[in-house]
DNA sequence: CTGTAATAGTTGTATTTGTAACTAACAAGC
DNA sequence: GCTTGTTAGTTACAAATACAACTATTACAG
């Protein structure tokens, strides 16, 4: 038996991927099953309950997500009455994203959700640990490895 | 400023999605590139160059990918002549699945790759740290949150 | 002004994925 | 044997995603 031999439970990658699927399904489950939304639709309106009033560009930057996925996201939002539009008038390019009275219901609705959800994830883990390892994901969130290829 | 308040980056599953998403990235592009390969090719691919002989039911049950997944990925890894499929005579409902000369000359190739890569990962961390991620990690892909629903 | 480039966001189309229904082969009760 | 159920894997169709091309608006150089 090779002591070098890779292990695919080892490689991180791999390892994120399994964790962060198992992790999110129940989640995915309750927005999708209550709100008929998406996983896209959901990190919308995350962000818009946490941060207010923010334009599509905004998300995308906070989010890391295609603006593509955005516009699609917000349409979907904006036709179900979960989030409002409204053009700036000062730059007619940008427009304002904010939450419809139902969608901050919503959102607080999924916050109490997602705080129990993250409180019996972390039960699995010793406080120290967990702590380690929203540092840990912190920074390899930031970027992948250092000018790897 | 409440200090109970819901911090999106405290959420685990949004953590551990983005951390997936950003860690797996460069990775991805390398299997792509240089062998057309999708993720589930790259994960069936793996499966079978570190344990060999398998049938699809073994690689879904160990990777918890769903058979249509894998079979379509087996469809196009055999079209490309990276993996060679048999058919078990005692059952001829199951198929043994290995890679061919060519797939075990892929899979060589990328794991040194993955090695490397995950070494650049792991460079952004320290020892201490990493190793708590692993086991943190590992926990956490066993099962979502114990009950919650 | 006018032409060129940049920015915000949308739409079109090809890929990929998810879900359910399907075929084929075996197993087991009667 | 024949029905019923189970398991392995595939296929069909709907939903979601990625990527490129697009519209509309602003910026800015000459």
């Amino acid at each position: 038996m090779e002591t070098d031999e890779f292990q695919l439970q080892q490689f991180l990658p791999y390892l994120l991927n399994q964790a962060a699927e198992a992790s999110s399904l129940e989640f995915q489950q309750i927005y999708k099953d209550r709100y008929g939304m998406l996983r896209t639709e959901w990190r919308v309106l995350f962000h818009l309950g946490l941060y207010g009033r923010l334009t599509a560009s905004d998300i995308g930057q906070r989010a890391r997500m295609h603006k593509t996925k955005i516009s699609r996201a917000v349409h979907r939002l904006n036709e179900r009455r979960f989030v409002d539009r409204t053009r700036n008038e000062d730059d007619r390019r940008v427009e304002y994203l904010s939450l419809t009275r139902q969608g901050q219901a919503a959102y607080n609705d999924l916050r109490a959700v997602a705080r129990r959800y993250d409180a019996a994830l972390m039960d699995a883990l010793d406080p120290a640990e967990a702590e380690v390892l929203r540092r840990a994901l912190l920074k390899l969130s930031e970027a992948g490895p250092g000018g790897f290829t």
